[in-house]
DNA sequence: AATGAATGAGCCTTCATTCAT
DNA sequence: TATGAATGAAGGCTCATTCAT
């Protein structure tokens, strides 16, 4: 029973997520559901009732995957909290430059046309306050470490997230050059950089 | 008739705008055009072919519209440089905040699913680049004047319309509150007034 | 426009009505419809939203039909009243033991189904008490030519008209023999006509 | 085995026949009925084919209900005739008043619809002989001890029973109300009423 | 015997698009 | 130019029915 239909449900997930990975959100239909899954109309139905609750099965099989990536992808390692800095903000820096912008796009047609509730809401803003916090802690680290200097590292790491949204939501809507990215991203850093630092 | 036809294509864009602003793009269908002009089916489709064409033509149609605006919006009026960033400011609070985002959430719909050929590209990049010369030159002329102080005044205005980009994302996805959107601007703005922070 | 449209409307009904007579009210399918109609799917809902609405509109073309059958039916003619009674209640034996009972099975199916609203429910009662004014008149008629015998003709017409009804649905359920509907039918006519009865 | 079987059929039908009450015949489907047993699509299956077949089962073992039904309900107790014809009269106002009918609306869509083959047709001519024998002993009881009159008791006990079949149809089609089953009832009555008993 | 997952046929409904007028 | 009736493809959804376990 769970078992049999968690791995078909787990099955559906994934193939669903590619769907929408490559077709957004309103574009979807069950049909493209079915059809990546390999499985009868009537078995998906037998699952989810339409496309929406697949995508908020989706949204809610992905939080995992996020919430390790976040605060792990940063503090992991015993580089220096510069370093570790750098490579989140290298991560963010290639997804918003790769097309490849995972669930995005998706994620973003779903919210912005008004079809989610409030059920759905959740696991992108705890993302983003995820990723707060974790910018926040290094950002404090590193003001302790003299590496940084900041009178509110969670304030500096606030701006720097928003600055980040800003430019992946201009990336996916007008395209954005790497030499944009790495100047936005430079001039945020150089706000808590001590200033002898900066070469 | 080329009277009657400019009038006619005038009359078509400025109703189906309205459909695009209340729906997105992806939501609309010709039979929505058709039936918010007033027209017959094949009435549309001689001047033009598909929803694409006709959301191509409001675009165009709004570049007059946005241009105008950014800069004007910004530089009239004898208020303070301050006084004039912050009504700007206020402006785009507005926005955030308000579900209205104009034909933004089209325009998004539009050009992240794929459907814009390159034809188009231009005017979500083209506004936001005209809103940053705007604020690039409030902030020169403040730091003239010695209200603002900025190593480098389109550094950060561009910043700051990156953050109000990230606002306006978070606000479309999983919502924002008027203390968020305070907060923000509060905190990008003081490190271009306070005149300690740079030492 | 009204022109054509209403041609095809009435062609529709036409064919919808044998439909109906065919399969009765809840087998119909959109589709049966359309077929007999000989029009695409979309056209058929370009005049009725759904089976409900064509069923309807098939009623009230049915309308006229009755009511002008009801009184001509049995009053036209220079019979004598007991011969005229005697062909409606022919006609009436005939629609009884014949399969075809018209759309009375059809109208069964809709007004038992609680699918009418209260838009339709009139047609049947008004044919039911347009044939009991009928019948009335030709008793008092009757009584007036001496050929029938009654102390309420109305209440006699309606007893009639009540087991005719009990006929057809006894026809329509288990069945019914010409045998027995004749032997009811005489039974009935027996009390308005045998002198002897009241006394 | 047997055992076991049968008290599933039992189970069966118990909880079908509810549901074919509540929703007539052609609207219920298999899934219906495996709900509204709490079994498993395929376990339904394994005692009957299709709907069809419960139905039939259903009205086979209504019979018993049926037959003990009529004359027992009329003929049990020591009221007089007249009064005992009284109590099964109103037995059947109640039953033609009421929206709730029983079986009848599901059988009636069922035999109308072509769908009974000759297997099922008995229980509902069945149960209207039975009541019409009832009646008509209860008119010959009259006869004998001078309460009633009648010269043909089957005839006036059959007449009798179709008007209230026609009652009933009329009840299920466009609705009746109390006074008029009261008239028609009374008008039936006063046939095989001695003249000089009416007061 | 019993289960319930899975299948696929069938009907519903909406639109983009065409075309005769 | 303009109309709007008509078409048919596309996708949604529900069940009857089967079958491996």
């Amino acid at each position: 029973m769970g078992e049999r239909a968690d791995s078909k449900r787990r099955l559906i997930l994934e193939r669903a997520r590619e769907v929408f990975v490559r077709k957004g959100y309103r574009a979807v239909t069950m049909k493209d559901i079915v059809e990546a899954c390999g499985i009868s109309r009537g078995g998906l139905y037998l699952y989810y009732p339409d496309v929406r609750e697949v995508f908020i099965a989706v949204l809610r099989a992905e939080q995992p995957r996020e919430n390790e990536a976040a605060l792990q992808r940063v503090l992991v390692g015993d580089a220096s909290v510069r370093e570790m800095l750098s490579l989140y903000l290298e991560d963010r820096k290639r997804e918003v430059l790769s097309g490849d912008r995972g669930l995005a796009r998706a994620e973003f047609e779903f919210f912005s046309s008004g079809e989610a509730g409030q059920e759905a809401v959740h696991p992108l803003r705890a993302r983003f306050e995820s990723d707060v916090l974790a910018v926040t802690q290094l950002i404090t680290l590193g003001v302790k470490s003299g590496e940084f200097v900041s009178e509110s590292p969670e304030g500096d790491a606030r701006s720097l997230m928003y600055v980040l949204e800003g430019l992946r939501a201009a990336g996916q809507t007008y395209g954005i050059g790497e030499a944009e990215v790495d100047r936005e991203i430079s001039h945020m850093l150089s706000r808590i950089t001590d200033t002898n630092q900066e070469k």
